[in-house]
DNA sequence: GGTAAGATCAGC
DNA sequence: CTGATCTTACCT
């Protein structure tokens, strides 16, 4: 059994996330980009981005569970995104995977993406991942942990972690909680969301 | 029961 | 910048 992921604040445990190995379906890839989710306004880790701001719902109960659990969501209707649950006690918190490099198993990847997107294209941004990965929404509440998951997580240590502002979030837009390995070309590209409000304004 | 927004992506 | 596509959450 690896290590699992210490009980944490979601920003240490985005740092410790980032670089380690996720294995599913064929295919291993390392973790170059996270994004860390808290809860809700009165819990330790207010975030007005997350989807568990304003408490349980049938979709995001995982963020309320024990931590090390895939968080699997449709976004826009089409795509799949996966985040693992860092919380505690009740207090709901998740790392979204971003992007991830391929270690092995790109055929299974290209077979899954499409035979022209390029290796460094193959797991780049979330709902990317997913597809790469075969990961599906009946994944959702997996123990990341646990060697018999069809998903699972190798924690390796990497302290190179560059930090910036989450991709997409229409609220707390300027808040640095999105984190990447410096020089990976599998790093999605920053875009602010249109519905943002001007950089500087408050969370 | 209605509806608007959304932690995305690919194509102009 | 826009369209695709549909679930969720929030409103009445």
């Amino acid at each position: 059994m690896t290590p699992r992921l210490p009980e944490a604040d979601p920003v240490a445990a985005a740092r410790r996330l980032l670089g380690s190995v996720i294995i599913a379906r064929g295919v291993s890839a390392r973790v170059v980009e996270v994004e860390a989710y808290g809860g809700p306004a009165d819990g330790p880790w207010p975030d007005a981005a997350s989807h568990s701001y304003r408490g349980p719902t049938q979709r995001n109960q995982v963020m309320f569970g024990p931590p090390g659990r895939l968080y699997i969501y449709r976004s826009h209707g089409i795509h799949l995104c996966a985040n693992v649950s860092c919380g505690s006690g009740g207090s709901p918190a998740a790392i979204l995977l971003r992007a991830a490099a391929l270690e092995s198993g790109i055929a299974d990847a290209r077979c899954r993406r499409g035979p022209a997107i390029p290796p460094v294209a193959l797991a780049r941004g979330p709902g990317n991942l997913c597809r790469a990965l075969g990961i599906t929404m009946a994944d959702n509440g997996l123990d990341v942990f646990d060697p018999r998951s069809a998903v699972r997580i190798e924690m390796r240590e990497d302290s190179s972690a560059l930090a910036g502002p989450r991709v997409g979030v229409s609220r707390a837009a300027d808040r640095a909680w999105r984190f990447w390995v410096p020089g990976c070309p599998e790093v999605s590209a920053y875009r602010r969301s249109s519905r943002a409000p001007r950089p500087g304004d408050s969370d």
